[in-house]
RNA sequence: GCGGAAAUAGCUCAGUUGGUAGAGCACGACCUUGCCAAGGUCGGGGUCGCGGGUUCGAGUCCCGUUUUCCGCUCCA
């Protein structure tokens, strides 16, 4: 085993001992790619959340929020090109082990099939010189003629195949070809699967009249579709914003990496309408502004790399990904996106309806672009836990380990400890812990060794841990002590709420 | 989905050529100490991932299966 997967293995494991993550309906063995947050991960993740949604609605007013359903009419999947794009035909070479999609090796026998009358074209162009009319031997030449009609066929019965389902005479087209595993060589195939990335359900009662539902594969349609709703009850002009959270769900063949790759996950999405031809323009904005959203975490910057899009999906002309540096590797976090006008476009088409932006500046009538952002708010805990995890040795040879978690999204942001449990301490503890508990998330704990607790306090991440000693009794004063230097200083007990505050801030790079 | 590895108490692990489970830590109560974990006493907790098979007898051998991690594959 490698230090990376060891370190891995080892954050898997403390977010399950210490309350962060643990895997979905564990009694009945697991369900693969399905986690649920515990006591300490939902303050965590809903502190993540609260940061983002702060970031962009709170502080911007040109942003504003909304929650849509996870159900939407079928029609807006078709119109998103998600009910096409993602039906992928598989096939795995029983030989080499590896898998393809079938319909790339058939198109790569017809790609070879056109090279062969290239080469023919270009055999003969060289033989006849400058009398060589090409279009003519193209139409008359035998050898081009059949490799010609071969094409055709393969084609047509594969589109065929293709849209009437019919997944056996995809895979008796792949044997009848001859095609063969590029890695083995082999003419071995298992039968062709279809993997459909969206999860479907029937809304209504009986079978036959129940229409086909889908869990929605990605948040950002629901913003689309209500775009105009929100601009115009938002009394909102051109650039704009509409900013959502909310759960996606995605049937991925393989789902894996604890809690990076989920079936069922969370998304944290803006998206940005702007007038067309300025979408670049605040493409760069989100771009820069997402990067310090980043790094105010106090996470470093050598922890993020950006990775530019060369190859583009079918909605977008720019495209970036954030990635942070996971446990296993560098991965993507965040996505921000210059989705043209794209979906918009898809949806007025589709729809029937209108989704012109009128624009009073210009005095013209449009449907705007749009810039996206995207995160993955598992991921972004995911990002948070393994940066947070250390395990230290001490000073006096002792060992501890210590979520160095950025202090504003901690699960527990406070706690309060009674030196003894005697002496009346308890009691001046428990008056301060009701004293913070409506400003922050407290905890109190009176059992065992104030070292050992400590320590405990040091594993969730809390970071600071206010001490109730004999001299609190005599001039109510506490100490508070940092979680990552451990440092202590005395300060007045009224003064806790203020100073605590004051430190759990973001401060904006 | 294929291949590799793993699965015994909450955690880390032990368990002999097959003879029906142990340790340390953790947890609970009480006592003791009191500023950076691991003092004392007592106690709770396991149909050994699950299902079959071989056997008089399976944590141990065989087959299947589930889950997790790794590699391949997939991931607008």
């Amino acid at each position: 085993m490698t230090t990376q997967e060891d370190a891995f293995k080892k954050i898997i494991a403390h977010c399950k001992e210490y309350g962060f993550i643990f895997p979905s309906s564990e009694i009945y063995d697991g369900l693969s790619a399905v986690y649920d947050y515990g006591q300490n991960g939902v303050e965590l993740k809903n502190n993540i959340r609260d940061y983002w949604w702060k970031s962009m609605v709170q502080y911007h007013d040109n942003i504003l929020g909304l929650d849509a359903a996870i159900f939407m009419h079928p029609a807006v999947w078709k119109a998103s090109g998600h009910v096409d794009a993602f039906n992928d035909p598989l096939i795995d070479n029983k030989d080499s082990k590896k898998r393809y999609r079938a319909d790339v090796l058939i198109e790569d026998h017809i790609a070879k099939l056109e090279e062969k009358v290239e080469k023919e074209v270009a055999k003969a162009a060289k033989r006849f010189g400058e009398s060589f009319d090409e279009q003519l031997f193209r139409d008359t030449n035998p050898r081009v003629q059949d490799n010609r009609k071969k094409i055709q066929d393969i084609s047509k019965r594969f589109v065929a195949a293709l849209e009437a389902d019919r997944l056996d005479d995809i895979k008796a087209l792949i044997e009848e070809l001859g095609i063969v595993c590029p890695v083995s060589g082999s003419r071995n195939w298992t039968d062709v699967r279809q993997f459909n990335l969206m999860f479907s359900s029937r809304m209504g009662s009986t079978g036959d009249s129940a229409s086909v539902v889908y869990l929605r594969p990605e948040t950002a349609q629901g913003i689309f579709v209500n775009y105009l709703n929100v601009q115009k009850t938002g009394r909102q002009k051109l650039p704009f914003g509409i900013a959502q959270v909310g759960k996606a769900f995605r049937n991925e063949i393989v789902a894996r990496q604890f809690i990076f790759r989920m079936r069922e996950f969370e998304q944290m999405e803006m998206q940005f309408f702007v007038r067309p031809g300025q979408e670049k323009e605040w493409y760069e904005y989100w771009k820069k502004e997402r990067m310090r959203w980043h790094l105010a975490l106090g996470i470093p910057e050598d922890q993020f790399r950006i990775h530019e899009h060369e190859k583009l999906a079918h909605y977008a002309n720019a495209a970036v990904d954030i990635e942070f540096k996971f446990p296993f590797g560098f991965r993507e976090v965040e996505g921000i996106h210059s989705r043209t006008d794209f979906d918009l476009s898809a949806h007025q088409e589709h729809s029937g309806k209108k989704l012109h932006y009128f624009d009073p500046e210009t005095n013209e009538s449009y449907v705007p672009y749009v810039v996206e952002t995207s995160i993955g708010l598992d991921r972004m805990f995911l990002a948070v836990v393994s940066h947070a995890y250390r395990e230290e040795t001490l000073d006096d040879g002792s060992e501890r380990v210590v979520m160095n978690i950025p202090p504003a999204l901690a699960p527990v942001k406070v706690a309060v400890l009674p030196l003894v449990k005697k002496d009346g301490l308890p009691e001046k503890g428990r008056e301060l812990f009701d004293a913070l508990k409506y400003d922050f998330n407290c905890q109190y704990e009176d059992k065992d060794a104030i070292g050992r607790r400590y320590r405990r306090q040091d594993a969730i991440g809390t970071p600071y841990c206010v001490t109730i000693d004999h001299q609190t009794l005599e001039d109510n004063s506490v100490t508070i002590r940092e979680r990552d230097s451990m440092k202590q200083e005395r300060i007045p007990i009224e003064k806790t709420a203020v100073i605590v505050g004051e430190r759990l801030r973001i401060k904006p790079k």
